[in-house]
DNA sequence: AGCGGGTGGGACTTTTTTGTTCCCAAAGGG
DNA sequence: CCCTTTGGGAACAAAAAAGTCCCACCCGCT
């Protein structure tokens, strides 16, 4: 299909992302009939998972536009039906496709939840502020009062910590970053995002500064003392964890790393970021940025984690995190998405 | 835009009618406040003729999705709001913009309501099923127990019987054919298709079984006799006449109509047919066949008129018999309109 | 300074929609 | 002849949407 239908597809689910649900529902309600038929209303509900109620008043829809025939042993398609079915397959890929792309990805992957958004943040900005908003509405839906919420810095948890704020939306929960002050530019450090999200759900948060890439003897000091034990003990709490993922090439440019450090990381095999940790594409851990935070074990106590990235470019690094920590949700784009699966089935 | 786009929205019309609502609700109201701006909660329900509520809720969303920004002085558009609704400006074209289509021959032709459904028969013959669907629909919508409804044959009308056919609605009404059988093919006669309705409705009809092109004299008399004469009352007390339009080129291939008398009626300048009157392309009657049912003055007693017709080679008859007509309602198809609107602005 | 008209936001009740869960008669299969 | 399935229908519960207030605030006007 073509650009200008991608285009389209992209405005509707922005404006109307209900017709997202719609579709797919008749469109699973008309193929579950194609492969089974003839079938009755029961058996289709509960073999659809659905109330048997949706499923009489879809079906009465669809009968009335002739798609659907019914007679006493059960339903059945018209042509018409099947013509717009397999139409429909194509359609779905689409956009309702994606979740039959998260599927896919989360039984490769053995995830609990994937989330993919239509288009690609290295090709269209704008997909970025998609990808922020979904991980905000991700957010607003799992967030219960007094949870302890950490989250990372970067360029998409920015997107979420304004996605936030233009949602009318508040919850009292406690905000904290998850790891140290790594050196990058203020507005995406994870300090400011704590403070920007706990301001906008009418939280409240707690920073912690430190510097970064200090001896292993000076962060051992600086571990024990009150202040900061306090907070590092609240962010191994945290109910929540939001993380995004960087690629190697990032970090170089963005955090203070020297070319040679760079290269030392890249000849371990590092293809990806996540709090902190590098990864290499089979999911091993072969280095850790001198900080302080959320440690891999408290990562385990976390009820939930909750990975944010997207970006084709972002694909191998997306997999290599995902590999390390397989209890994630993954909130991602189809173009990572999609790179993702070629990735894993090259294999 | 392109041929799948246009594809691809008829489909998601067929399966998904409501986004259509959904869009056009959600276009108006970023239009008002773009040209309203800054407007307040109240006065934009009011504008809009939409509950207060609705419009909240509304708000709510579309300020989440960032393309409004609110303010102590009302509401307004963000730049991504004002790209958003200049993009759905010609995205509503393509189907929602129907509904402006609508409006404008409303307006033109002084109808009390046009319903426009995309496509055009012409071009896709699937097209002519939705136009008797969008027909069914209406019918359903404005039927009440013990009415009586009189329709006229044709292959729309024909459609609108099929359409019926396939919804689950029951009314108990009377159906009885608008005039006599016109020798046509008998599945799209008028006695077959008030037949077919009632049945489908599970109502009662009545058939009028007279000859074509009678002399004058033989007309009268059948038209005193009891038989006759008791249908030919509740033909004329009907609530609800439902009708086809024809071309002049069309009835002189279906009808049993010599070729000379073509040649004469068009001579006289008809360029339409509605209910077995000959209208000329300023909307006056020149000629009416010789048979009896429905007559002009009974027209106007009844309630409501719907005049169903689609195709753009239809425009030119449909528009005669609208101007012919202008208390009807009238459901015709994209290609049609958009013909009628350039036939009324070229003049 | 006070007033009237506008703003958004919150809270409440009513209405509508949606979902759950039965029962029923009919028909095919054993 | 029973058992299972079918669709159809209806009663009831839950949830979402809509209708309707009131409130505090801010402006410009008198």
């Amino acid at each position: 299909m073509g650009d200008k239908v991608q285009e389209l597809i992209r405005i509707q689910q922005i404006i109307a992302p209900e017709i997202t649900k719609i579709i797919q529902l008749r469109y699973d309600i008309l193929r579950a009939i194609l492969y089974n038929q003839p079938i009755g209303r029961r058996n289709l509900a509960s073999q659809l998972k659905l109330g048997e109620r949706v499923i009489r008043g879809e079906i009465s829809f669809l009968q009335e536009l002739n798609l659907l025939h019914i007679n006493q042993w059960g339903m059945t398609l018209t042509e018409e039906g099947e013509r717009i079915t397999s139409y429909l397959e194509e359609y779905i890929r689409q956009f309702g496709g994606l979740s039959s792309l998260e599927k896919k990805i989360c039984r490769y992957l053995n995830l609990p939840e994937v989330i993919i958004i239509p288009g690609d943040s290295d090709v269209n900005p704008m997909v970025k502020s998609d990808l922020g908003r979904a991980g905000a509405r991700y957010l607003k839906n799992k967030l219960q009062p007094k949870q302890i919420l950490a989250v990372t810095g970067g360029t998409t948890l920015a997107e979420v910590a304004e996605a936030l704020g233009n949602m009318r939306f508040k919850m009292d929960v406690l905000v904290v970053p998850a790891r140290g002050g790594l050196g990058e530019k203020v507005e995406i450090q994870a300090n400011t995002i704590a403070a920007q999200i706990a301001e906008h759900l009418g939280g409240d948060y707690k920073l912690l500064h430190v510097p970064d890439n200090l001896s292993p003897a000076a962060l051992r000091t600086l571990q024990n003392e009150p202040g900061i034990k306090e907070i590092l003990d609240l962010i191994a709490e945290a109910d929540l964890v939001v993380h995004g993922i960087g690629t190697i090439e990032e970090m170089s440019s963005r955090r203070g790393l020297g070319e040679e450090e760079v290269k030392r990381i890249i000849s371990k095999g590092a293809v990806g970021e996540a709090l902190g940790y590098y990864i290499d594409s089979k999911g091993k851990i072969v280095d850790v940025i001198s900080s302080i935070g959320l440690h891999l074990e408290d990562l385990k106590k976390s009820k939930l984690v909750v990975a944010i990235a997207g970006g084709k470019k972002k694909a191998a690094a997306i997999l290599a995190c995902m590999y390390a920590s397989p209890q994630s949700t993954l909130i991602t784009d189809q173009g990572a998405a999609e790179e993702i699966v070629r990735l894993i089935e090259e294999k």
